[in-house]
DNA sequence: GTCTATAATTTGATAGAC
DNA sequence: GTCTATCAAATTATAGAC
């Protein structure tokens, strides 16, 4: 059976960690390798340019945070589950060492990016509004968008919410400024009026 | 009549246009000082430290940005025309050269920042919690908070829906993406049950 | 695959002349 | 207040031995 050698994984994890904790300028080739327990040559090896390194992280990143969100046409879980879902992968980011999303810490330096990386973050965002509101037009095609706000709407509105979210709970450094915000989410997909 | 020299505006001007297009970390100073017209030196002359210069921007972004919204109490003002206008605050970031807010940038890179920029990132959010809690919670006292949710948490929403609208407005590159995002903050403030 | 060594550039910061 | 000159350290990246 064919590995990919347990050193680019490593690898890749410190710079996962690295990025999301100070933003892709932050990281070195030198902090990574020490992390690791090589030297920078070493790491030049696995990934020839930070670029390449970059848009590796992003794209790992973003294929395991969808898998880990499941088939979001699951007619076995409720559509309040999968939000619910949805919700608590955002928030295990903040309570791993009080971490941005990796895709959010990205967009935001996004103007200072290699175009790869950038390119890798931009599909994030489409792969989880995608899975975001085939799961919202589930939950509404009982009674139909009784507001007249497409799905899509709906779908931009919760992962906005959701990044701000983990920005406010670093800004405190904080769980509790997280689920406060996050709050509205799950009330947005609950039903309008409850009561 | 005093004036804090104009260069020093110049110099603050132009590292906050470089944080909140790339970020805390991708500003050098050489890079001010060919913004500026003068060389590094002269701009360690007016801020000593890289952490002198954050801090200072940080604070007078965020004084700026309070004094634009007004004052929250003000009467002949509808708290929803008060939350128009705060939307209308952080569009304006991605108006101008598709900037982040400098203080959700700053938030994101926290973890990689000196303590005194920091400090100053998290007093933006203090107040504009304040501002905005002050907002809600005027909308809100006819018919008491029907949904058991308190003002803070709102105003916690509210800012965390614009600060990640602004992320995926940078992603995409996109008005747009903005403005469907923080539809939900209107629609949040006009009443949850309009018809 | 990892290392040493090094190149070429950039970084934040300082000394001192003008 | 701005400049030249410089520093020490860090950066991404490469060449070549083992």
């Amino acid at each position: 059976m064919p590995r990919t050698g347990g050193k680019d994984l490593e690898i890749l994890d410190a710079a996962e960690r690295a990025i999301r904790a100070r933003g892709y300028n932050a990281v070195s080739f030198r902090d990574l390798a020490a992390a690791v327990g090589v030297k920078s040559a070493s790491v030049h090896h696995h990934f020839p340019t930070k670029a390449d390194l970059g848009a590796a992280v992003a794209r790992r990143y973003a294929e395991r945070f969808l898998d880990a969100l499941g088939d979001p046409g699951d007619l076995a879980v409720e559509p309040h589950d999968l939000v619910g879902r949805y919700v608590k992968a955002f928030r295990s980011s903040l309570e791993q060492d009080g971490q941005m999303c990796l895709c959010g810490m990205l967009a935001a330096e996004i103007a200072g990016l290699p175009d790869a990386v950038a390119a890798e973050a931009r599909r994030f965002f489409i792969l989880n509004l995608d899975w975001l509101e085939t799961v919202l037009s589930r939950g509404q095609d009982a009674d139909k968008a009784p507001d007249g706000e497409s799905g899509r709407d709906r779908a931009l509105s919760v992962i906005a919410t959701l990044e701000g979210a983990l920005i406010l709970g670093r800004a405190f450094g904080d769980l509790e400024s997280f689920d406060r915000a996050a709050r509205a989410v799950n009330r947005g997909v609950d039903g309008e009026s409850p009561g």
